[in-house]
DNA sequence: CCATGTGAAGGTATTCACAGCC
DNA sequence: GGCTGTGAATACCTTCACATGG
């Protein structure tokens, strides 16, 4: 192993190997191959080995890699193991299905609490979150929350942001279809659904042929 | 102008310079400036010249793009000229933000169908779509529809894929978390949203450090 | 003069092929 | 024999620098 920095391609899949590798232990599994994790990630297995090498060695020639261990690594890398909160700004449709979306706990990590603006909302409680007052968020400095998710409409995104970055939010996954403007210490990912639907025409098969292109 | 391939990169940048474009034709404006533009959606301004360059001169030097000329060619690259009419399979909570989401117009896409499993949704209108029985999808084939989005359980997924591409659905965005085995002739492309947030934390500033990494 | 368009240079990621080890 | 780990080769994408044209 070399003290190689790992690409940003390579983060971009920890999460699919680490997916993959707690469905397998949940299949029973102790070990895999990389030949056995590509069939069920979709990634090549030479790439899966060259994203491995990047930070150690824990497979054992001939057999595989240990689930455990290279679980418990990559949720080191990727810092699961620290950071495990998260706060929900924005209770819409798109918010709420966020709030009972079960896949986050996948990867330990958890909605611990959510800010919207409508005083409709605000005191109802929707899978064990109760929603508060937006005009509250600088609480979170007390709450040891540093993640958030960010559902609002595309002009509240901004405002949005800058009071968290206020608060003391270090990441953001941002939802609203714009870009918004940040500290450069602060992270943002935006996620922006129907740009991804956007480009799958692109890919199809033309119209006018009768086979695969 | 060259006949190059168009690379992946550029074409999954180009919805975001299309939405930039609407918004800017949006504020009154005519043209823009590959400069402008950059600040807009956030790329250098000499990636946004070199991605244009890939597909025709559409500049007027010293001035900048048209708007209108170069959204209607975006357009007809990424084919939402043709393609724009898409199917819902999965109206839970994911689902049902996805009819309510506003977001797909911009590119002119629409959901014009939707299925469930469930019987207490089937047969009820939400956003102007009645959901119907999905044993019913075979009926896809005569409605021009091409495009799906899936949300339904983990487990659930490959059955609705098989039941889709058999539709003759030659797309589908999938937001269930696992890979889905397709006849390649067909593009899926996979969304998770938690693996979004789950590396997040690797680009967060590290505690302990008091500045920037 | 200003902004586009593009070869060339530079950087990053993927693929290959095989040596090393269980 | 089977599977990992990795240098080398390749492909791809980004950045630069500047010639080109309204």
């Amino acid at each position: 192993m070399r003290y190689h920095k790992i690409p940003d391609e390579t983060i971009r899949r920890l999460p699919v190997y680490l997916r993959g590798l707690m469905v397998s232990a949940n299949h029973g599994h102790r070990s895999i191959s990389s030949g056995s994790l590509a069939d069920f990630v979709g990634v090549n297995s030479w790439q899966i080995r060259k994203d491995f090498s990047y930070f150690g060695d824990f497979g054992t020639r001939g057999v595989g890699y240990n689930i455990e261990s290279l679980a418990k690594e990559i949720k080191k890398i990727l810092r699961l193991d620290v950071i495990r909160r998260a706060v929900l700004v924005g209770v819409g449709d798109l918010g709420s299905a966020l709030l009972a979306y079960p896949g986050f706990g996948v990867y330990g990590l958890d909605i611990v609490a959510a800010f919207d603006v409508d005083p409709k909302k605000i005191g109802r409680t929707m899978n064990g979150v109760t929603i508060e007052d937006f005009t509250r968020i600088a609480t979170l400095k007390e709450r040891d929350i540093s993640l958030a998710i960010i559902a609002v409409p595309r002009t509240e995104a901004q405002p949005a942001v800058d009071r968290l970055v206020a608060a003391g939010i270090k990441g953001i996954l941002n939802f609203a279809p714009c870009k918004v403007s940040i500290p450069k210490r602060i992270k943002v990912i935006t996620l922006d659904i129907a740009m991804e639907l956007a480009r799958l025409p692109y890919y199809m098969p033309r119209a006018g042929r009768t086979e695969e292109p």
